[in-house]
DNA sequence: CCCAACATGTAAGGGGTTACATGATTTT
DNA sequence: AAAATCATGTAACCCCTTACATGTTGGG
């Protein structure tokens, strides 16, 4: 249950709507954990619920309101509570390298196709990440900025430095990503000369 | 419906029973696709039923039985389509960069513990993989053995070769994040150092 | 004879995807 | 006035996890 994890983390930076949310998930900070608005609005009650997060009805315009999510303290405990329990991966599954494991079965137009279209998929998540970690590093990000007023002044290299150090991590996989899929083209190339 | 794929793909090496895949994916080749067998019975009675495989009712002992499901043309059929059709990749959603992400909020110790786990998990998979590689590339691994053995000549190299490349994609990776995570035990000290 | 491995199911519940649905507000 | 954005839902369906459940066979 780790979509709750994600939404305590990101509310813990500020107040927010589940529309706001749902626009970080699909945005920058998405690119770490995703959900569609479809999840998100139902979950954001649960916490409620649940105790986790407190929802204010702010106005918004003349007639329309909107519903704004700040976490509690038992949504704070939550968060640091799993925070310092050990992580569980998930099984692994990955589609890419299944699909890689029977090129042989395939033409090598396809197989060129198939590592072309990873090679793009990572450059383009390699964009998004490297963008992220820059805005992070250099504290332009809006919410990192709320979230440094915030918190405690003796915690803010810390804040920054874990947030640079896990796109770190996914932009190196991306960086792999890449070079791996380059070496793809090019054993298409020789696997397919050969014969 | 990724699963319905790893199994076709397993089942072009040779007829397997449900058991056969069970433990094979919860073995070696599950590090690549893993799934409980409690998905993969049903799935393959379904896959049965849409005429992707065909199931053979085998004796066993003197008095019971087990079901070979074997891969019918339109099976092999159905794993080259999706073969040569672009893969779609999920969403991101990364539990251990989350996780890293917000270690400001945990002492020095569940910070450590954090990326020691995160250095024994990948070391592990590392383990798993590198032995499933050098199966592979020396042959010796007994699927792969079996499919060398029914499927055409001129394709041999590649079959061999797509499988280790797709292993080496894995092996990679968790060098990466053993990596990865080292640098983080060095970077827990220096944050907890300077307070 | 007992135990490990072989062999195959069902079912409840959780989480995620996709599609349907609606209305207010702000910008052009 | 139209279009884009803000804002929030519901519902069907699929996939996966976890737990319950049962019986056979082969080796020590």
């Amino acid at each position: 249950m780790s979509l709750r994890h994600a939404l305590l983390a990101l509310l813990s930076a500020q107040p927010m709507t589940g529309y706001d949310v749902t626009k970080l998930f699909d945005g920058s900070v998405g690119q770490m954990w995703q959900a569609p608005h479809s999840q998100i609005y139902p979950e954001l009650r649960r916490m409620e619920a649940d105790g986790l997060v407190d929802g204010e009805v702010v106005p918004r315009g003349t007639r329309a309101q909107k519903r704004r999510y700040a976490l509690t303290k038992a949504g704070a405990q939550e968060l640091d509570d799993w925070l310092a329990a050990p992580a569980d991966y998930p099984p692994v599954r990955d589609v890419a390298r299944l699909h890689t494991a029977y090129l042989e079965r395939v033409g090598a137009d396809a197989a060129r196709a198939h590592f072309r279209a990873h090679q793009a998929h990572h450059e383009r998540l390699l964009h998004m990440w490297t963008a992220m970690r820059e805005s992070i590093a250099s504290e332009t990000n809006a919410v990192l900025a709320e979230r440094l007023r915030h918190g405690p002044e003796d915690r803010r290299r810390a804040t920054v430095a874990w947030k640079v150090f896990a796109y770190d991590a996914l932009v190196g996989r991306a960086r792999l990503e890449i070079a791996w899929a380059k070496k793809g083209l090019d054993l298409v190339d020789e696997l397919h000369a050969a014969s």
